[in-house]
DNA sequence: TTTTATCATCAGATTTTCTGATCGGTATGT
DNA sequence: ACATACCGATCAGAAAATCTGATGATAAAA
């Protein structure tokens, strides 16, 4: 079999022309040199050096194969150097996972921020429910997940970035519009609409009503927050809607939002990645751009 | 160091998702296996596999590192196999030296046979006087001449391909054209036309005189045998020309050409080589082209 | 002729690599 | 819950490869 040792020391031969020195170059003695190359020769079946009075001088063989040999060290040089200067920053391919109800309103003031700092991360996305995300991230499908914590799974280790408060939603000319703070019991006044099964939203959203009352709930669930938002302001029922959507959903000015007493219900959004990745770093990394991106969406609302 | 071991191991697994099945591809046991992939991802300082419970799976870098790792080996494979493939036939480049008294009259014929026969083959041609060629070819930078033997010196092997009579030329209206077959002592009737000093044909053709008669000598010396063949013609003196030229210079029928009586003088051509060469295989094979281009040179002729 | 330069060869020392046994951890089936 | 199978890591000793330093052979230079 032959040997990367072998296309070094033929490569200083080639290139010096002379045994010794050669040798001198790859830190070895003659003999181990010389060696290496009549092994080289013998595997490769070809006479590479015509070893003469004047020195060393390559064969048409030897020509060629110095050539492709050449090119060979360089792009072994260049694979160090690329595994080397890896790792000092997020880069290559990473397949992201985000939940839906944060996907919409982190994602476009994130990635013109990614694209920037990171320009060599090869960013993909996948946007589902949660337990889809931790399958494909077990399946390796995807490296990295964006959602609501906790996630348990002993492969999985996850980092809280920030906690998003939930809010009441109600349409323009609801009653309870007047409070100032809202409170658990006022979701049994009225009809919740829910994301559909499966979103995690919707198990936090009925959380937070500290019980399984599923008498006004409207059954079939909506799977977008946009569409939810829509129903509210046409008076067809109330939601909750977490802090990190209001940017967008409130802009129009067709609902009111109110924000609960004390103790503000929240969800806490955080990073999930297999614990045997060893990316951490980076994911650490990303989590900070994505926390100060989450931070900046505005910081309370009560109308 | 980098090995390509590692390489060849780390490709197998990243193909094979699993050690054990690697080593056996690789005909290794599978710590030995682990061992190398773990010593690269050490020399590289980076993690290429992640060890999962669903297998092995390839990290961001170690993605891209084995796309890399193919690509090398396939090009290591390929150096083997042009290597193993080579020499089976002349080909690559050939530098080839050729006299100027044997270059006009073999090359046009031999060359479309040799590209047809070695289409690998990049020749690469010089003419010029013996002693320019031998020097060249000692300092490598011809591989093979073709010329008239012998040629003297401990590093150069020959070999001849075939004789090559000489005939006298004379003007059409010269006194000794009506003599079927001519003598050397005739050489002393007339001005004796010759190529100029340095030039193999010359020294062969005083050699033929068998003395060194200066005194009919054209003291210039010409540097083509066509331009002698216009001044015999013209009746400026006679001269010795090689067979092999004759269907070139003959053809306009501007001269006489007339066979020696027995012993006729010739030359014999042949082929010189470094005697470190590895490639006179590929020599004795071109020789056998050239023997059979040479003879198929008009056998003889008389006028 | 002697000297110098250069690559090849050789034996023994050294280093690398491999094997076979075993460990620890995880998934799977009962 | 337990037993079993599987998988990669680890380890010690064996085997193989590689290297060194001395020497040889040959050709060029002095």
């Amino acid at each position: 079999m032959i040997s990367l040792k072998q296309l070094r020391y033929f490569d200083a031969v080639a290139r010096e022309k002379h045994f010794g020195r050669a040798a001198e170059q790859c830190a070895v003695t003659q003999p181990a040199l010389s060696m290496q190359i009549q092994d080289l020769e013998q595997q490769l079946g070809t006479q590479l050096l015509e070893r003469g009075r004047r020195g060393v001088m390559l064969t048409e063989s030897g020509r060629e194969i110095a050539e492709r040999a050449a090119k060979v060290l360089t792009d072994i040089r260049d694979i160090v150097d690329f595994a080397r200067h890896q790792g000092d920053v997020p880069a290559g391919r990473l397949h992201l996972g985000v939940i839906p109800s944060i996907a919409p309103y982190i994602l476009p003031p994130l990635l013109p921020v990614l694209r920037e700092q990171y320009p060599d991360l090869d960013l993909h996305l996948r946007e589902t429910q949660t337990q889809h995300l931790v399958r494909e991230l077990l399946d390796g499908q995807l490296d990295l997940l964006l959602l609501g914590l906790p996630v348990e799974d002993p492969h999985i280790e996850t980092a809280a970035l920030f906690d998003d408060r939930f809010l009441l939603a109600t349409s323009k000319s609801h009653p309870i519009t007047a409070n100032l703070r809202a409170t658990p019991e006022m979701l049994e006044q009225d009809r919740l609409l829910l994301l559909e099964e499966g979103h995690c939203m919707r198990d936090q959203a009925l959380a937070v009503c500290d019980l399984q009352r599923v008498g006004n709930l409207d059954t079939s669930g909506s799977s977008s927050l946009s569409t939810i938002v829509q129903m509210v302001a046409n008076g067809l029922g109330i939601t909750l809607l977490p802090e990190l959507c209001l940017d967008v959903e409130s802009r129009h000015g067709a609902i009111n939002v109110i924000r609960f007493a004390d103790p503000e219900p929240s969800r806490t959004i955080g990073l999930a990645w297999r614990r045997s990745s060893p990316r951490k770093p980076h994911f650490v990394e990303l989590g900070k751009l994505i926390k100060a991106v989450g931070n900046r969406q505005p910081p309370a609302a009560s109308a």
